[in-house]
DNA sequence: GATGTTGTTGAGTGATTTACTCAGGTATGT
DNA sequence: ACATACCTGAGTAAATCACTCAACAACATC
């Protein structure tokens, strides 16, 4: 299932951060009410992509989280990279650190590698504000087909 | 990690059988000792594989399991499909029966919809038998390189 | 037709991962 | 000081993974 919960929840509180840039500071309690997000795993996930320098956060009454680049230098594979570590289908792929597994399927790896790699390739071709573009127009859709 | 020992154990197995069609039935202890697999996992496997049509069993003595059609009439991709389930990075891709999900990173389900579709038609374009050339390959080359 | 050899099935189990929670601590504004 | 936020690490219930075990069913051969 490569993506977990990590992923999703990472991601959507990027976006909603994109939403919202250039109106200080974001408190975590706002992000997890809008995103439907449990507020103490939330934490977690902020963290994270603090240390991989996505984010500032700012402690204190009316801190919060803000983007620490525009949207549009952010890619979509990086943040999923630094919210759920390597996204390789097959653990053979990229050598850790004891080489070893060179066995088993990776006898079939050369396919894989050409997938994983295109995968990377889409994914890191993918812009933090194209997302929150994309949501912006689903969100038009939603309306439109609930006034009808 | 989208592929589990599953894939690889099952693909390995197939590899095997096609390697020795002909030879009548090959029963799972030599395709354990020959692959590395636990022979009582790989009986569930051989189970699976046998329910998904894609090979034949016969019991007794001197039974065993081989290729139920012809090494280049089966994709890679049903294979892992039958040994993993679906192979989805989302979950919310192929809709499940008691439809929902529709919220959460499904809305940035566009991009991995594109991948999922061409990490698919790839594995759909490769054969069993393309996979033994390929291992046949690298045998010829681990020779050559223990000859030197 | 008894025996031994093979495949078939389902239940069970220890280790790992997932998706969290909780209980503290630390920094910051008023 | 004190309230308000972020920060950190330990802990935990549920699910999944990678198997094992035990009993059974079919077949071949003597």
């Amino acid at each position: 299932m490569l993506l977990s919960t990590k992923g999703d929840y990472g991601v959507r509180a990027m976006i909603d951060l994109a939403k919202h840039v250039g109106e200080g500071p974001v408190q975590r309690s706002e992000i997890a009410r809008r995103r439907q997000i449990p507020e103490s795993y939330l934490d977690h996930l902020l963290a994270q992509l603090r240390r991989a320098g996505f984010i500032r956060s700012t402690r204190g009454p009316h801190g919060g989280h803000e983007l620490a680049k525009p949207a549009d230098d952010v890619a979509l594979l990086g943040l999923l990279e630094a919210l759920e570590g390597s996204l390789t289908p097959l653990g053979c792929l990229e050598p850790a650190a004891g080489d070893e597994a060179a066995e088993s399927i990776c006898g079939q790896n050369w396919v894989w590698q050409e997938i994983y790699d295109a995968m990377r390739a889409r994914l890191d071709a993918v812009s933090l504000a194209e997302l929150v573009e994309h949501e912006r127009e689903h969100e038009r859709q939603a309306v439109i087909t609930y006034n009808i």
